[in-house]
Parts: C-alpha cells; structure tokens; sequence
RNA sequence: GGAGACGUGGCUGAGUGGUCGAAAGCGCCGCACUCGAAAUGCGGUAUCUGGGCAACCGGAUCAGAGGUUCGAAUCCUCUCGUCUCCGCCA
C-alpha cells in the first residue's frame, strides 16, 4: 500500500508503475473516490463535533424540561448523522478496495518487459559442466538411487506429490542445517514460523486479495502459507519498534504449500514444481530509507550467491522486468541455477525489496531519532527451498555411473561420504 | 468439545451511561536542590487524521466489528485473543 497523500501528489508515477509492472490500475479512480471520500469525511466529522457540543451542553442542563427539548432537536440531527455515515462507509469501502490495488513504483533500474522472457542478465558465475555422457535428470537419477519416489507420490498426495527417502532426505536435512548454520553465522535470527496463518498477514504482504487462488485456504479461513515471509512479517504486525531494534534479520524456516493454479501444464515432472515443500527465507526489517533498502537487497542476494558458490553451482542472476514484479515490489532479482537436463538456468532463489509497501499494510513501525514514527522497510530472499535445490544440486554432480558427488560443505551432515552411489 | 472469568495508555491498575483520552503509581524526559549522584520537589509525557505559517481548533481510537442511546471504556450481539476448571489428544 501507498501513502494516500503519495498517490496524490505523485499520480502519473503510480500510473507509470501500473503501466510497467502490466498491473490493470485506473489512478484517475482512486483520486476521484479519494475526493468523495475528503468531502464525506469533512461532512460527518462536522457533524459529529455538533452533536458532541450539543451532549455537552445536555449533560449540563438543569430542568427536565429543557433537557427533553433538545434531546428531541437531537433526534434529528443524529438521524442526518446516520445517513450520512452509511455513505460515508460505502465510500470508505469502495476507497478501500482501490487502495489494496495500488502497485509500488518500480525502481528506475527496472527493466521494461512483459514477462521473465524480458529479464537481463546481470551476472553469472561458474563452469557450465561438460559431460562427457548424456546428462540424466534428477528425476531419474534420485528414482535409480532410490533417493525419491515419484509414483508413489502420486498415489498418496496426487499430482506433484513426492516422497524423499535414504540420501534424498538425508541430503534435505543436510542441506537445511548447512545453510541454517551458514546464517546464523551471519547474524541472522534462526525461527521456525507458522505456515497456517490468518487473513492479515497475507494482506500485509501483499498476497491477498491478488492472488487468492494460488493459496490453499482452510475450513477455518486460514490459508496455507506460500513462503515463511508471512508468517515473519506478520511477527511485528501492528507493533511499534525501536530504532536500535533495525535493522533485523531472519532466517525462517517454514513448509510452503502452492496451489500451482496458473501453471498446471508446466514442470509436472519431478521435484521442479511441488506444491508442498520447505524453505529457509531471509527477512529483513531495516530502517525506512532507500540507500539501506538497496544495500540490504544487494547483501541478501549476495548471501544466497554464496551458498551457491560454496556448493559449486553455476548460476546466474537477472534483474526481473517490470512485468515480472509484483504489486509490492520495487526491484527483484532471481538467482537462477544452471539444470543439465534441461540445458538452462532455472530460478532456485527470488531477492525483492518492497520499501514501506508490505509494512504500512502490517503496520509495522519504528521510532526514529527525531522521536517520529516511520514505516520500517522490508526485503526477502531465499536462502535455501528444498527440495527445488537438489535439482541442480544432483544433476550438476552426476557421475557417468549414474552417483553424485556430495558437496564438500555438506560431507560433514552425510556421514563424512563424498559421494552417492547404489 | 463443555463451563466460567477477562481484554483500559510504555507497564501496573482505577473507572458500570454524560464534564473520561481516561485517576493513581511505576517508567521516561525537563527543571530545581547538589561538587556530582541518590533521595526529594515542580512540570511534561499515546496514536492516527482534517484545517492553519504557527499558537491552536475539529474528528477518531479503552482488543476488533456491529447495535442500543441525544450521549458508550461503561449496556447488548458477534469475532479475535488470554486465563481457570473438565473432557480429548501428538
């Protein structure tokens, strides 16, 4: 959500926003029912402050006569008051609804473009591997190993189920507490955050009302959380911090449900597209200023650039174009990890900045030097979604044998082996 | 799942229909006293929002949403949350 008085003042910006990020915004809308909204407002506030005078005036009266004389002038305009704030509630609603609506503005460095055809390149690390055999794919090589089960997946949890067995969970695990460790070194702070989650924090973050359908909701209308992002956001939801407190970091670790609504024909195979799986996310709440948003953005990315080179994967980052953004964010960049199999780079980690988007909906606010309150701003990024990682973990390892070569990180959390093998 | 109690400012806690945005205490800030500190005394200490250069004036907020009333922290309904007892349970 935007700052009313930002939109006003600013309107070409925000159309300018809707128009790069594809969004479908009217801002000519919003400002007219924002000035149905002042006048309404003006109108009853006006009124409310006759009839607070006038109960004054009553409590104070001394005979009953006069008293029942001007409760019964007061019968007439509390009923004006009535009518007037039932519109004024219409009003607020229909307001409210443009509000939530409202895309960020997209940073200048952005690039144009409809879809993530249109993302660049920034950066790109390692060897793309040349084997000297036909590369397998993870799908058979963690089935041959009898790491992963796939029908069996099916027959219990239907279309993307999975199972993880022997090294396949073993090298999950490896994985989540080699990066947990990893960040905690950093700094960061270590929770384990709900996945079940109410309405509002989805609100706060951004995820609802848009994207309804690509959440599982529950008999109690809660919501199965897509991302511990949430859940962490929600941690400071309608709380007021310190500055001292900023900035924060998290590494959460959560189970991630995803309806895959819109993507029903694409990755049906194999660990790419699941709608049940883990994550660690980092989270960051830092003070409300741009410069330390960048450079925050800059050292998230960097951090899951790390991980991956420890582990000797090749990727490379692009920014997103506009049309890749969300509503909420300012810029993102998608860390994509090189899969053999299907001979290109596929996204293993997504790194956005959001300004006061996420936290003026949450609010979430800290104190500043001057004693102001501010909006905090908020960032995130994957550190570690398992088991998308094992993908180009497995297939980048493989051997001519059909084994994999473990890591040397992750050697220690799989019984100091170096490799995988039948 | 059943029965009951409760939700007030940074904290503790008073307030059961009108002068209550809210007593008192604690905390915090300023001033006085002091060489300094403690103690003491005096004063100040919520947020959002509309108008105004400002002083200031108006509106909203006592978990949230509705309702009754000329008037609600106070009465009624629902929701959320906390606590106690019983039941069930990894």
């Amino acid at each position: 959500m935007l700052d009313i008085k930002f939109i006003r003042e600013n309107k070409d910006l925000v159309a300018m926003a809707a128009k790069k990020k594809l969004i479908k915004f009217d801002v000519d809308e919003l400002i007219k029912a924002d000035d149905k909204r002042r006048e309404k407002l003006a109108a009853v506030e006006a009124k409310r402050a006759e009839q607070n005078a006038a109960s004054e005036k009553i409590a104070k009266v001394e005979t009953p006569q006069e008293r029942l004389y001007m409760i019964e002038q007061m019968k007439a305009v509390k009923e004006s008051l009535q009518k007037e704030e039932e519109e004024l509630k219409e009003i607020m609603k229909e307001w409210q609804g443009l509000m939530v609506q409202v895309p960020n503005i997209p940073d200048v460095s952005v690039p144009e473009g409809e879809d993530d055809g249109a993302n660049q390149e920034i950066r790109v690390w390692g060897e793309i591997p040349k084997f000297k055999f036909q590369p397998k794919s993870h799908t058979e090589l963690m089935t041959a190993l009898d790491m992963a089960d796939f029908s069996r997946g099916t027959k219990v949890a239907g279309f993307r189920g999975y199972f993880l067995k022997n090294d396949g969970a073993r090298l999950a695990f490896a994985l989540w507490q080699y990066v947990l460790d990893m960040y905690v070194e950093k700094g960061f702070t270590p929770m384990v955050v709900p996945s079940l989650v109410r309405r509002e924090p989805f609100m706060g973050t951004g995820y609802l009302p848009q994207s309804e359908e690509d959440l599982y909701k529950t008999q109690d209308n809660d919501y199965l959380s897509g991302t511990g992002e949430v859940a962490t956001m929600g941690y400071f939801m309608d709380e007021t911090l310190e500055k001292a407190q900023l900035p924060m970091k998290f590494i959460s670790f959560s189970p991630c449900f995803r309806r895959e609504a819109g993507s029903h024909g694409k990755d049906t195979q194999g660990l790419m597209r699941v709608h049940e799986f883990f994550k660690l996310e980092q989270v960051v709440l830092c003070e409300a200023d741009h410069a330390t948003s960048v450079v925050f953005h800059e050292e998230l990315t960097q951090n899951a650039e790390q991980m991956l080179q420890n582990l000797g994967l090749p990727y490379h980052v692009v920014v997103n174009c506009g049309g890749d953004l969300g509503l909420g964010q300012v810029k993102k960049y998608d860390i994509e990890t090189w899969v053999p199999s299907e001979n290109k780079y596929r996204e293993t980690h997504s790194s956005s900045y959001f300004h006061d988007f996420q936290t003026r909906r949450l609010n979430i606010r800290y104190r500043d030097a001057d004693g102001k309150l501010k909006f905090a701003h908020s960032l995130n990024n994957t550190a570690l979604a398992s088991p998308r990682i094992l993908i180009p973990l497995i297939e980048n390892n493989q051997n001519e044998d059909g084994s994999i070569r473990i890591p040397e990180p992750l050697q220690r959390y799989m019984g100091g082996r170096e490799t995988i093998f039948r």
